[in-house]
RNA sequence: UGGGAUGUCGCCAAGCGGUAAGGCACCAGACUUUGACUCUGGCAUUCGUCGGUUCAAAUCCGGCCAUCCCAG
């Protein structure tokens, strides 16, 4: 029998990820990440992700499919590969998807090489996307879930052929309802539960305290300068900025403004109307591709930059050093350095990037 | 110390005798695996202050206070 390993964080996507394996004939072991201990968060927080209450639940969804389940202990792998990234990116001046990093080392990572330990075939989460074999190349591709609302593909670019091959995705073909629906059918106790929102391991949001406490740092204020390079105001700290923000200034310029950019070395960031968000390209680096090993020729395509926000038609044109340029056909806003490019061709995901430069 | 000007929500700003526009900021909610964008809702019983005129004043009059400018 082939046996799988279902990622279980305790929500109830990964439940009913879980329930559709054995179903399907899998001989099933649930297990639950440990991603981070209390020490990270701030006082009294409760996670969304991995706290006692979500290993608990996750316990109790495999009781009751009469499964074991494991807790693995990833903190070391967490806090490097992810916690440690996520703030090395945003003191250079970034915006980073700590999610993607998770995916990558993480669930298709740590957890993928444990499954294979214990003789598993697949590891299974409740993502929503899902996983083709190119009849033609034996290549296996990405697509888009059916239900284009919960669509994680931005997530799960980095993923390569290797770590596709030993994944499933049972949830793809499946709306949100339908999801709940089956989980509340078999009495899970996660049937109701909420989606999770914030970064797992800053679930108020704050994640400038999350760094200030990490690193033992004070991240100074400084100057907001306008277009001109007149100071405007004061700023907390250029870390708690993200291109294309206007909440949170607290800058009354009599029309919004927006963070247009950041200079780390001077800690300023310079503020402008929407119409100074707009860029007509980028370049991202740090590529994967689904069809094919490596980008040889342009292609057209269509663009996501940021999480669930639509994308746009673009051409991606290869360049030297595994870098790419994707040319929009309409300038697109906030392009934003650390974040993701996915490009898409219809449901097929194409690959995916980080930005590294806005141009123009 | 003389002369002039101004004082309306955190910022900007309508109002000019008939019972406080609007923008920005901010707050709440929706959306969201990025406190992004966006959307919805909230946000001065009160107009520097004290008193006067009037049926009625932020709007007229007087004193005081504060700030700014020009004289010195």
């Amino acid at each position: 029998m082939k046996k799988a390993l279902i990622g279980m964080s305790g929500g109830v996507d990964s439940s009913v990820a879980a329930y559709l394996t054995q179903q399907a004939g899998f001989d099933c072991i649930g297990a639950t990440m440990r991603l981070f201990g209390n020490d990270v968060l701030g006082e009294e927080q409760e996670s969304t992700c991995c706290s006692l209450d979500d290993v608990e639940d996750a316990r109790s969804v495999a009781r009751r499919m009469g499964i074991p389940h494991y807790t693995f202990n990833f903190q070391d792998d967490f806090r490097r590969c992810v916690m440690e990234k996520f703030v090395a990116s945003y003191e250079m001046g970034f915006t980073p998807s700590p999610c993607i990093d998770c995916n990558r080392f993480l669930k298709f990572g740590s957890l993928l090489r444990r499954a294979r330990e214990l003789g598993c075939s697949h590891v299974v989460t409740g993502h929503y996307a899902q996983i083709r074999v190119d009849p033609e190349t034996g290549r296996f591709l990405l697509y888009q879930a059916k239900d284009p609302a919960k669509d994680q593909t931005y997530f799960l670019y980095p993923l390569t052929q290797e770590m596709l091959a030993h994944t499933l995705f049972p949830l793809g073909a499946l709306t949100k309802a339908e999801v709940r629906a089956i989980a509340a059918d078999h009495g899970f106790v996660t049937a109701k539960k909420r989606d999770s929102q914030d970064i797992c391991f800053v679930p108020d949001g704050d994640y400038c305290a999350f760094m200030e406490r990490f690193t033992g740092k004070r991240y100074a204020p400084g100057d907001y300068l306008d277009q001109q390079g007149q100071v405007v105001g004061r700023h907390q700290g250029a870390v708690r900025y993200t291109i294309g923000q206007r909440k949170g200034l607290g800058l009354a310029m009599g029309s919004p403004v927006y963070v247009c950019g950041k200079d780390m070395a001077a800690n300023t960031v310079t503020v402008g109307p929407d119409s100074a968000l707009y860029s007509g390209a980028l370049r991202a680096n740090d590529w994967n591709w689904f069809p094919f090993p490596a980008l040889t020729e342009p292609q057209t395509v269509t663009a996501r930059i940021r999480h669930s926000q639509k994308s746009y038609p673009a051409t991606v044109y290869p360049e030297a050093d595994g870098f790419a340029r994707v040319e929009f056909d309409t300038p697109v806003r906030a392009v934003t350095p650390g974040q993701a490019v996915v490009l898409y061709q219809g449901d097929l995901v194409l690959g995916g990037g980080t930005i590294t430069e806005a141009i123009r």
